[in-house]
DNA sequence: ATGGCAGAAGCATTCTGA
């Protein structure tokens, strides 16, 4: 099972490369984050039109995201209050649309887009860390069912210092702090895996190119797209892949689709057993 | 300290992103 994730910067602009790449690779899901369209004008039918379903959770212009399957995804959760209560949500987290999830095959699926945060000393960034401090009530209170989860999309921090081409530039600076750093893997506990991180331990390795100062032909990047796998699928992940070539496109995202290959025939009895596992682990 | 590149809205230029 392939499940991919890709911040477009726009399905509208990106439409025929996103609809390009999923013929040749057919991956079971693909979440896509700043589609940047409102539910109504969101191209679905270009997906039907070669075998997949849509769920989007989009606003106008800005944010958005969408889960795209071929199966059925089932148990839609829009939002954190999808999730969790309505009244520990303030409108202001709820009004832009980063967080969508959806069962799929059996596996949870979570597409986020955490907001980038502009500079530490930003509204934007207090906006940011709030987010992720919902994030982590949302996977605490979602963990409680159990189920085998995958959390990916677009992350805006890079976890360590060598997801970053030239981390020394930007110790401290936003998608790189501390304090970002720590409210991500606290929000991520012991429960998951970073799937690129099973199979690869080395710098070098980038999702996002900055548009400007020749950033992807200097091959300055940062690895801020991942996909994390909860501890009870490690023995069924196959690989994890950055399709790097897709930012050689005309007019691309700068952001590059990642993917991951899950074997589900592997321990399936596994995702039968009670959710004791998952503190076990 | 600022802009650099790109997209949306909408028609000149501003806002936003990373």
């Amino acid at each position: 099972m392939l499940i991919a994730s890709w911040n477009v910067n726009s399905i509208r602009s990106r439409l025929s490369q996103v609809i390009e790449w999923l013929e040749d690779k057919r991956p079971e899901v693909l979440c896509l984050q700043e589609t940047k369209v409102s539910d109504k004008d969101f191209p679905y039918k270009s997906f039907e039109d070669i075998g997949y379903s849509v769920k989007m959770y989009g606003q106008k212009s800005y944010n958005g995201v969408a889960i795209i399957s071929k199966d059925k995804i089932a148990d839609i959760r829009y939002g954190f209050t999808g999730e969790l209560n309505q009244l520990e949500i303030s409108q202001e987290l709820e009004s832009q649309k980063r967080i969508l999830s959806g069962l799929i095959n059996g596996i949870r699926i979570i597409n986020v887009y955490v907001p980038n945060g502009s500079s530490l000393n930003s509204e934007k960034f207090t906006y940011k860390i709030n987010w992720l401090a919902m994030l982590n009530k949302y996977l605490v209170e979602q963990a409680k069912r159990g189920e085998p989860t995958c959390l990916l999309g677009d992350f805006n921090i890079a976890l360590n210092d060598s997801d970053i081409y030239a981390p020394h530039k930007f110790t401290g600076s936003i998608m790189a702090s501390e304090i970002e750093r720590k409210m991500l893997r606290k929000a991520l506990g012991s429960r998951f895996k970073d799937s690129f991180r099973v199979f690869e331990k080395f710098s070098g390795h980038w999702s996002w190119w900055d548009y400007r100062n020749n950033s992807f032909e200097l091959n300055k990047g940062w690895r801020i797209d991942h996909i994390y796998i909860s501890n009870n699928l490690l023995n069924n992940i196959k690989s994890s892949v950055i399709e790097r070539s897709q930012r050689e496109n005309n007019q691309p995202s700068d952001h590059v689709p990642v993917m991951i290959n899950l074997d589900l025939l592997e321990n399936l009895i596994e995702f039968e057993d009670d959710d004791d596992d998952i503190f076990n682990l």
